[in-house]
DNA sequence: TGTATACGTGAACAATTGTCCATTGTCAAG
DNA sequence: CTTGACAATGGACAATTGTTCACGTATACA
């Protein structure tokens, strides 16, 4: 189907397909569940009727160097990944991110688990998408009320503000009768700056002076 | 209103200092080792001379929301993290969390800078509010389309998915006809659960079996 | 004073779980 | 044809591991 992931599976090592799908099962478990799983637990994903089977499969995959164990003791796994990590454009400096994957299509591959190639991208919540600032001069708000719902921002959620300067058509927190709130930040040019509820039912204007806005919303989060 | 938006800031009641060196160990165990302790080995680090006494610990950690097992499972953790454990023996390695200040009322202070005090909770993005996950079980997805509208949810958004079993009511990352969408989990008692468009002009129902779900929606994180 | 919570010992039990025995079959290579 | 790698069955055993009961201490609280 999709040719990224038929190379990886080619390139990656000399398993078998079916200690491949062993394999994959006993990751993608880890990853759903934050721990490993045991034997049967993974005779039952592929109904052998034995343990034994599943024995065959481990030993032959830590003879191939694909994982490790701990002969005994409970889900005691360890993957080996000596696949080689593409040249990544992620920056280096990993402290400055929270680095999560986009993935757009999960469908394809096998159908229990995540490919990798299903990634389209990475979500790096400090600083490109969301604004996040490690130096911490960013603040989140809990919005109250319903001034911004024209906006789709809603009660409840958190808005990410980066104190700055505003441009014409920002989000931005506002102190307006000792409270703060969100409003849109309008400056047409040579016209005196005015911000703008968005909400039809409020009121449009409200005055403006150089103590007023915090900063910048850049990224609204929602707790489900 | 709803619970939910006011995130877990103070649902976790505080931990004594033995539990939190407890769950500190727990967590280094993992991060050591690949894989969590069993009962036996908490209970040789801490020398204890009954295996209950670890068992206390976990029974008071579960009960106070900071852990969750499987019951008669071996070595199956799952840590729960609502705060920053300030005893950890773990590398305080900034990548792990970014940590933002959720301000409540900063009406009082001088408007162009944050107050410390006008600090109600923090907003630790990969963990707490939207199950960012450091292992990165979590993932986002990028919405297409508007058959969440009804629910808020947006195209472009951004949906942190956390895999794991849903439950009546969640937002979840469904697998239909090879597309991954968003679509409501409806299970009540004793009936057969099925999915649920959150937009009128959408199909109500949508069958499901066990490789349907592939996760529960956690957060938004729409960029502005 | 009673009661609750935290903390721990000691021993036994039962479930989970890893391991190993013998055996069957396929298939490609020598 | 034989050999070896691969795949799987069936059953049994033993180690690991979670759980529970009974019992003890200390501290804080109303």
């Amino acid at each position: 189907m999709d040719n990224c992931s038929r190379i990886q599976l080619n390139t990656m090592k000399d398993l078998t397909y079916r200690q491949r799908e062993i394999l994959s099962f006993i990751e993608h478990h880890e990853w759903r569940n934050g721990f490993w799983p045991s034997i049967r637990e993974i005779q039952e994903k592929f109904n052998f009727k034995s343990t034994n089977a599943v024995m065959g499969h481990l030993r032959a995959l830590e003879k191939k160097d694909a994982i490790e164990r701990i002969t005994g003791q409970a889900r005691t796994f360890r993957i080996h990944h000596h696949d080689t990590p593409e040249v990544s454009e992620m920056p280096k400096n990993a402290s400055e991110v929270v680095d999560i994957p986009i993935i757009g299509d999960i469908a394809a591959g096998y159908p229990d688990r995540v490919e990798p190639s299903g990634e389209i991208g990475r979500l790096q919540v400090d600083i490109a998408s969301a604004g996040f600032s490690k130096r911490n001069r960013s603040f989140a708000l809990q919005v109250r009320g319903d001034s911004m719902v024209d906006a789709e921002i809603y009660d409840g959620d958190m808005v990410v503000v980066e104190p700055r300067d505003p441009q014409d058509g920002n989000i931005v927190a506002a102190l307006i009768d000792g409270e703060t709130t969100l409003k849109r930040f309008i400056q047409k040019s040579g016209e005196p700056p005015y911000l703008k509820a968005e909400n039809k039912f409020y009121p449009e204007l409200y005055p403006i002076n150089d103590l007023t806005v915090q900063g910048v919303a850049k990224a609204v989060v929602r707790s489900i």
